[in-house]
RNA sequence: GGGGAAUUAGCUCAGUUGGCUAGAGCGCUUGGCUGGCAGCCAAGAGGUCAUCGGUUCGAAUCCGUUAUUCUCCA
């Protein structure tokens, strides 16, 4: 059965049990403070566990793609040296949000796996949870007596806390967890050494890959259990692992899901697949975080230098960093499989094929700049080992600089340490890592207590922000969250008329008015789908209260908003369709866009997209709003959906004009377009491979802008007492002055030559020593180039110039080459001894030195003194 | 969120304890030579040493600010 018919046969399986059927999320996780990357098949589910959004569908089916690299599910470092470990999966899964539990969960599990997938029965082994004394937990004997119905109790293994108990996270829904495992090995290893023992020990070949989760619990922030009001079923289970024991392999690398790649990546690097474990492992380590990468993009998130866009550019390097030690790649070559990888995955998931050519242009230039960083890691460790050519040992510390400053790998240090016969301190290294660990962990505690409930209440927050600035609300639950020192509330309210930040637009900011107490409002969040209203301090008295949002900023964060969207329609027809959101920021005072387009834009392109905009403001048109209109309907009428955007089953359409601009949004908008008055780009620059980032800005703030650079031109064209042709005049100047400047510079030097001719009269002959003592009122730099003059003319010299530059005095001393060789006079010192007299100090080197100082009147017997030096 | 670094010619980068008349290679301009794969030789142009402020007689260099970028950790 290949991949693709096995993904079907699932989602088939439970729909033919009444589950509705899903996309998957995002694997970018927006609107979550807790989680950068969906990491299971739940997380989209969360808010349905946690009350906080009502239950549509009591049965759900999908299959979800997942990214595990960071946080409480970490595998990164695991990933290519194991045969299944990866960080981009495909997590299959059902679930029950109140409706059916453990009976059919678990039944249902045995049918698919054993009468539509075949999997042999005597394989099957299942555990169980075996209870825990600390949380005060019996073992889960229903679930035993369900599965000894189906299974022999000897293949039935109870599990401890660690492997039987699930947890989303600290905190947050949990329960006990009952797994199925397969055993894959040949027959006559299965005689000798029995299934059972290996379940849960890390054996390749005995693996998990079901885990049926019966979700009871909510566990609180003091770490203890509470009864959830409903029970649900979640269940996750590895489609890879899954293929691989339904091909018969022994590897979820040698499955049709990863053959194409690893076949690829051989031929590119002319080295065979399965005969050296090293090289096999960098195969499959590239083929892994290539997928990793390649959706990541898809979806939105592009390598950066923090946060998740941080987390993606460390798979790719990890990905490029194995294929130059193991492959010995020295070009970039991750970018070559994105062709195969659209071939493979494109049907399944369309945001791949569209967007294959950004994607390919993207890893492209993060490979570039990774062998950049290699370089210039190189070139500092050969200085270093350059500079301490007795050592042995290289310092730990400076290997961990190199890492944790330049971004050189520990492994490659280590390698190029070996070449040259040295070893590296890996005890100093680890040393100052577990420092850098304490010091970030010290920094980042942020506190978060348990909610407290004002009143039950498990629907969405209604928003009345669309209609209304002012509403009569209730609070129905408050927290308080510590920060760095700082501390303010959440609250939650059962309506409101505050703007949450989310799809680019910030959040509201306003007063909530409880009796005659005001509380103020500084900030608007989602999370997930809770709206999250930030107040420093909570009323002394709760009672409904009366939100007001504050008018102006939210009125001018509407005139940009809708601006995007004409920007965004009008960017598509100057550029092309190629033209996809990238992100978005609006803000009160302007808004930023971000799009792939593959050049820049040129100032006609940027001059005719404004002009569009300011057109389609004119025209004054209605905003032509549709709220709850089905997903599929939306995208049949044409609106704009994103790429890494989590839409409802419903979603609102905004348009502004339906031919011209029509987009699947949230957000708030001005009733006509005639309100945002003039549309003006003020940037456009490039802020990846492939990605453009516009700014602009409307309004009062546009023609203020606009005004402010007429004014400056005024003045410009006053200075220059109103030339006909402006910019010529100004070329003109600006070439005259060059001009100018090069021959002060010239008359300059050329005045000290012939001040210097003057001066080879004075100079006087003692003990063979051409010696000059001079006063001049000239500057620092003039004194300098009369005295590399001189030294040019005469031989032997030794020459003094005082000077006073702006009432301060100021020596210079040159000696000829052969008199500092031969006799041993030093300019540096002499300098020292003569600047004492301006109260001054000064250095240089032994032919040449400048002092500066305070006491002009020294000056004269500062040139008297320095005679002698003369010996 | 916390730490470490970088920013010098069009490009890639040197520049030691504060004082080298701010440098190299590549590129560019001009002239000359030369049938040979990055031709050679000579001359030359090109710099707000990111920004603003401070310390100092003197700052590319030391201290602080801002901006941008890199990098590690969470």
């Amino acid at each position: 059965m290949n991949s693709e018919k096995i993904r079907k046969t699932f989602l088939e399986f439970f729909k033919s049990k009444q589950h509705e059927i899903v996309p998957s999320a995002p694997m970018v996780v927006k609107n979550d403070p807790t989680l950068m990357f969906t990491n299971a098949g739940m997380n989209q589910f969360k808010d349905l566990f946690l009350g906080n959004s009502p239950i549509k569908h009591s049965r759900i089916a999908d299959t979800q793609k997942c990214l595990r690299v960071s946080g409480k599910h970490n595998d990164l470092e695991e990933v290519g040296h194991d045969t299944y470990h990866h960080t981009m999966f495909e997590m299959l899964g059902n679930w029950s949000f109140g409706d059916y539990f453990k009976k059919e969960a678990i039944e249902w599990a045995w049918e698919l796996l054993t009468e539509i997938y075949k999997i042999d029965k005597s394989r099957i082994y299942v555990t169980v949870f075996g209870g825990d004394k600390e949380d005060g937990l019996e073992p889960d004997n229903e679930a035993f007596e369900i599965w000894s119905s189906i299974v022999p109790k000897d293949r039935i293994l109870y599990g401890s806390k660690k492997d039987n108990f699930w947890e989303m996270g600290d905190t947050g829904p949990c329960g006990p967890c009952s797994e199925v495992h397969v055993d894959i090995r040949d027959d006559d290893e299965r005689k000798k050494v029995s299934g059972a023992d290996l379940v849960n020990k890390d054996n390749p070949l005995v693996i998990e890959i079901w885990n049926l989760v019966f979700i009871e619990f909510n566990r609180l922030a003091d770490g203890s259990l509470k009864q959830l009001p409903n029970k649900h079923v979640d269940t996750g289970m590895g489609f890879e692992r899954l293929c691989m024991i339904l091909q018969g392999t022994k590897s979820n690398y040698d499955t049709d899901v990863f053959q194409p790649y690893i076949q690829t990546i051989s031929k590119l690097a002319n080295k065979p697949y399965g005969k050296d474990v090293k090289v096999d492992i960098a195969m499959r380590v590239i083929a892994d975080h290539l997928r990793a990468i390649a959706f990541a993009i898809a979806d939105g998130e592009l390598p950066s230098n923090n946060k998740a866009g941080y987390v993606i550019r460390r798979i790719l390097r990890r990905a490029v960093r194995y294929g130059y030690t193991f492959l010995e790649f020295r070009e970039p070559f991750v970018n070559k499989l994105v062709g195969v990888l659209v071939e493979q995955m494109g049907n399944q998931f369309t945001e791949l094929a569209a967007q294959k050519d950004l994607i390919g242009k993207v890893i492209a230039e993060e490979e570039n700049s990774f062998l950049k960083t290699l370089e210039t890691g190189i070139h500092k460790f050969e200085k270093y080992v350059d500079s301490h050519p007795k050592d042995k040992l290289i310092d730990g510390k400076f290997a961990f600089e190199l890492f944790d400053t330049y971004g050189f790998p520990i492994d490659l240090t280590c390698l190029m340490a070996k070449e040259k016969s040295l070893e590296v301190d890996m005890d100093g290294f680890h040393i100052a890592m577990e420092e850098q660990k304490n010091r970030s962990r010290a920094a980042a505690t942020l506190d978060v207590e348990d909610w407290v409930v004002l009143k039950e209440f498990h629907e969405d927050t209604v928003f009345l922000g669309y209609e209304t600035l002012e509403a009569e609300v209730n609070p129905v639950k408050y927290r308080k969250v510590k920060s760095k020192g700082k501390e303010f509330y959440q609250i939650v309210l059962d309506k409101t008329p505050f703007y949450a930040e989310s799809g680019g637009q910030v959040g509201d900011r306003g007063v909530l008015v409880f009796g005659d107490e005001k509380i103020i409002v500084t900030d608007t969040q989602k999370e997930n789908n809770l709206s999250v209203h930030i107040i420093e301090k909570i009323p002394t008295k709760w009672s409904a209260a009366k939100a007001k949002v504050d008018e102006k900023k939210r009125l001018l964060t509407e005139n940009n908003h809708s601006a995007t969207h004409l920007f965004h329609a009008a960017l598509r027809k100057v550029l092309g369709d190629h033209v996809q959101q990238k992100g978005s920021l609006v803000d009160e005072q302007r808004l930023r866009f971000d799009f792939s387009h593959f050049s820049k834009m040129t100032d006609e392109e940027i001059a005719k997209v404004e002009d569009i905009v300011n057109d389609k403001i004119r025209e004054n048109i209605f905003i032509d709003e549709h709220r709850d209109i089905a997903l599929d309907k939306a995208k049949a009428m044409g609106a704009m959906s994103l790429f890494g955007e989590k839409y409802g089953d419903t979603v609102r359409v905004i348009n502004f004009d339906k031919e011209f601009s029509s987009e699947l949004c949230g957000g708030t908008h001005v009733n006509n377009t005639g309100r945002i008055g003039l549309f003006k780009i003020i940037s456009e620059g490039a802020i990846a491979a492939g990605i453009r980032r516009v700014e602009a800005i409307t309004g009062k703030a546009a023609e203020e802008y606009v005004n402010s650079k007429i004014k400056e031109l005024e003045e410009v064209r006053q200075i220059l007492k109103n030339p006909k042709e402006t910019v010529k005049a100004l070329e003109h100047l600006i070439e005259e002055h060059e001009a100018a400047k090069k021959q002060i510079e010239l008359l300059q030097k050329e005045k000290m030559k012939s001040v210097a001719v003057e001066l080879i009269a004075k100079v006087q002959n003692k003990n063979g020593i051409n010696f000059l003592a001079e006063k001049f009122e000239i500057s620092t730099q003039q004194a300098k180039d009369l005295a590399f003059e001189m030294k040019a003319k005469v031989e032997s010299l030794f020459f003094v110039v005082g000077n006073v530059f702006e009432g301060k005095p100021g020596l210079t001393v040159i000696i000829s080459d052969d008199l500092v060789k031969d006799k041993g006079l030093n300019a540096g010192n002499i300098i020292r001894e003569l600047a004492k007299n301006i109260q001054g100090g000064g250095g240089g080197q032994p032919f040449f030195a400048t002092a500066g100082g305070k006491d002009v009147g020294g000056l004269d017997k500062a040139l008297m003194e320095a005679e002698k030096f003369l010996g």
